[in-house]
DNA sequence: CCCTTTGGTTGAGTGACTAAAGTTTCGCGC
DNA sequence: GCGCGAAACTTTAGTCACTCAACCAAAGGG
């Protein structure tokens, strides 16, 4: 472990910064919050269970439901009652979800305008550079 | 500008979610949410006018008014007047809040545990990309 | 002196989030 | 097959961040 400038610290910070903004931004186009974009991002094909999505989204079961029903009520997202279990509910993303889906992710354009400022080399240098960095990350899961 | 893979794009997002999270960790630790931690950083010495506050952290005065309060009810922030402005109120960082500042300093192990991590040289190359990915960000202010 | 602008606060409203207390359903042990 | 604990989700209550619109007070220029 070397040392590290205070100016890389925040270089790091200013990218994070303008991530975090470019998605939001992203979201707001399509009329949603970071939150919920990120939600229907999670989607798998057949629908996930509510409890999976908490867990993937690290947070608690009652503030998917809340995110779940603020969707629903825009007709972004359904809950569908499982067949083989009635406790579980799954959420699949509808027709309008997946448009809506769309649009953020043609309006979130960090990658495209930020890192394809990078060539290709430099992309893979920037890859390697931040496996690195986040090596030991999912030992916790 | 090069296409850029989605495990590039993933990668980032897992990195930025790394900070975010890490941030908003070492915030807790000294009881504070990531917004109030991140206005108690951004007090210079003499104190700061709430506007240019509100302008540095690019959002609303009166949601530097709310923090602020927050901070102001717990000690580690107090609002000065303005000698020669009577209109305007300099937000100054109290002793309390100098060592609040510190701890969240010192809790916020990103940079030496994960930037850390990288070589010296690995550390000048992160610096250079992200310089470029960065490069045209301020012609907007 | 009005009159406008500037600096800040208040109030109303939304959304994300958490913790605690429900409700329904499942499935196990007996 | 019944009772009971656990699982899955919801409800309720509360906090915080944030925005917008309306507001008050001081500054400053005609």
């Amino acid at each position: 472990m070397t040392e590290v400038t205070d100016a890389l610290a925040q270089q790091v910070w200013d990218f994070v910064y303008a991530h975090d903004a470019a998605y939001d931004r992203a979201a707001q186009t399509a009329g949603l919050s970071a939150a919920q974009a990120c939600l229907l991002e999670h989607l798998a094909g057949d629908g996930r269970a509510m409890g999976d999505l908490a867990e993937e989204l690290l947070c608690d079961a009652s503030n998917v439901t809340q995110l779940v029903s603020r969707l629903e009520a825009r007709g972004l997202v359904a809950r569908v009652p499982d067949p083989t279990d009635r406790r579980i509910k799954r959420v699949s993303i509808t027709t309008a979800g997946r448009r809506v889906r769309r649009t953020v992710r043609q309006a979130f354009e960090f990658p495209s305008e930020r890192l394809g400022l990078l060539t290709e080399q430099e992309q893979r240098q920037l890859s390697e550079l931040l496996a690195k960095v986040l090596a030991p990350d999912r030992p916790l899961g």
